[in-house]
DNA sequence: ATGAAAGCGCTAACAC
DNA sequence: GTGTTAGCGCTTTCAT
């Protein structure tokens, strides 16, 4: 009981033209005379053509696909950088197909290759925390296949553009701000130090805390393995109990925060009067735990917009037979730091 | 400086066979001897062969892409189902192309078009909240790709899958806790009427409290239309300041039951001793903020997976050219009560 | 056990 | 202004 997929020559026989005829009148061809045009595309809309992307992509050779790898769908940052990369792509007239590491090297090495498989016309990819060699995306490269790197970036791989965010400032303006609010003591939990962003977010600190005169103390850089709540509340347990304990709280990630806020309000003590408690990405909950943390916006969508439409570009020229080489582009995002309540003593906030 | 993809008449030429015998090699076709295959793999592994799955997809009439069309994906619940999605799409050799509506009828009317360019081979939706027709994807199921809707779901469409999650059921379990629990004085916060999934939770809340001999009180039953925690704090704010003012809420969702909880925190009520909060959905943040919420927590996840495995199931029917008629499903998920500190007065909660 | 050839739907160079 | 033809890379029927 089902029709049929229309195609050209459907068209064409309905119409006693020949296929090139109805395909160059679709695209509103100059040489097809305006009558043609009209009945073809009549016809078409009448019998609801819609042409057959899969021949167009073999016969062009392109498919107008664009490949996305990310680490985990399900996390408020990623999924803002899809968001963004979808827009650009579709404004584009790409088509977005999505793949999810989850942080896995083997499954990221898979996806790669179905990608390729699939033609896609580039590749948009944040790494897999486990990913150490990136030999995989090299291969594609020498396929002539472009890639874009974005927050999780292949650093070390030559000719590709990439979109990372400031860790550095976010990091620093998160210190000077606690600095000046008054807070000396300042505690750091940071992440794991292979993802360059943790690291960045740590030597941020330092340097604040040296640009300041404060002395650093070892005692108040403390890791976080597996960058849970749990463990942002366990760590700031211990900090509590030191003899001479810390006066704020700098986490790598908002939920490390609101751990270590449980952990300061079940010892009794005040957020922000006694210790101030500051995050890292501005997750949807961050405006919602009391008191309200401060923290840093990461700007995903911007970033999915911008690393799509780097490879955009890079596509456009390597079909552009160009004789000059690609300018390849590395854009760093600032961030935005989000002062709420829980490093601003008084009540007042400006709005 | 970049190599041109691999063919199969590349592997062909440099093992003086044909493209033919190259194909079924690599397919482990019995018919060709096992010193050829080996050889063709061998030189295919060495080559780097990637099949070119846009040329096979012209082939056989089959992309081995699934078509996903959701209203915003910079959200909890829907990437969570995504995820789902993904995951069985590839274990069946499945990718996934992905489309945002943004609620959008407009937007989702092209999407569906899009992806029926892109000649995928079945469509996971969940409706836009904007959609009343569904005529767009009644020409598709005409044209004979498969569908399977889910979470918002086309009701009024004959022969087709779908999946949805009983808030029937999820909003009863949360009216008969809170009676339970000692509340008789029960307000509900609903979402717009016309996705159903309100509607239910609102019919499920009249049946509790009609099964539990508790009058309905209209002053307690306000709709929300922007379903924000914004409007939650304003009409429970609204809701305390009644004469017999109610002693618990039920959001229809999460972040509306946060700005309930604001509302009622800010008049200097307790949270669960003076009035009891529950939400919907299980947000991440809903076990962050003070007191943690109950709520009803949706099987994101497993929907993704299961309306996936009945889209796969349709198309595999579609292909085996099967005399009997193909068995639509509607399957409906089961939803979990978490129970936490905002309904339960001891501090002590079952582990 | 392998090859030749046709064709999926479309586009573009070339012909008239 | 329109038609003819070849071919993108692959699968598959039919030959041998």
């Amino acid at each position: 009981m089902k029709a049929r997929q229309i195609t050209l020559a459907d068209l064409a026989k309905e119409l006693n033209v020949s296929s090139a005829t109805v395909s160059r009148a679709l695209k509103d061809h100059p040489d097809i005379s305006l009558e043609t045009r009209q009945k073809v595309k009549d016809l078409a809309q009448k019998l609801n053509y819609r042409p057959n992307s899969i021949a167009q992509g073999l016969r062009k050779q392109e498919s107008k696909i664009l490949g996305v790898i990310i680490p985990e769908i399900v996390h408020h940052f990623f999924s803002s950088v899809i968001s963004g990369i979808m827009e650009a792509a579709n404004a584009a007239g790409y088509r977005v197909m999505i793949c999810q590491s989850m942080e896995m090297y083997s499954k990221e090495v898979e996806d790669v290759e179905a990608l390729f498989s699939s033609r896609v016309d580039g590749i948009l990819i944040s790494l897999a925390n486990e990913t150490a060699n990136i030999d995989h995306l090299r291969k594609m490269k020498n396929y002539g296949l472009p890639i874009v790197s974005f927050d999780k970036v292949c650093y070390d791989m030559k000719d590709h553009s990439m979109v990372i965010i400031d860790d550095f400032e976010g990091a620093y303006n998160v210190i000077e701000h606690l600095i000046d609010a008054g807070y000396d003591r300042i505690a750091h939990l940071h992440g794991p130090l292979n993802p360059i962003t943790s690291q960045n977010r740590l030597n941020a600190y330092l340097k604040a805390l040296k640009d300041h005169n404060i002395p650093k103390n070892e005692d108040y850089i403390v890791g976080c393995d597996k960058v849970t709540q749990q463990e942002g509340y366990e760590i700031t347990k211990q900090l509590i109990n030191m003899p001479n304990r810390p006066n704020a709280v700098f986490a790598v990630t908002d939920l490390v925060a609101i751990g270590a806020m449980v952990a300061i309000k079940e010892a009794g003590l005040r957020i922000p009067e006694d210790i101030a408690v500051v995050g890292f990405s501005d997750w949807a909950m961050a405006s919602v735990v009391e008191p309200a943390l401060t923290t840093v916006a990461q700007p995903g969508f911007e970033m999915g917009k911008i690393a799509t439409s780097l490879l955009i570009d890079e596509i456009k020229y390597l079909h552009s037979d160009s004789e000059q080489d690609y300018n390849y582009q590395t854009k760093i995002l600032k961030t935005k730091l989000m002062i709420r309540e829980s490093t601003v003593k008084t009540s007042v906030l400006a709005s």
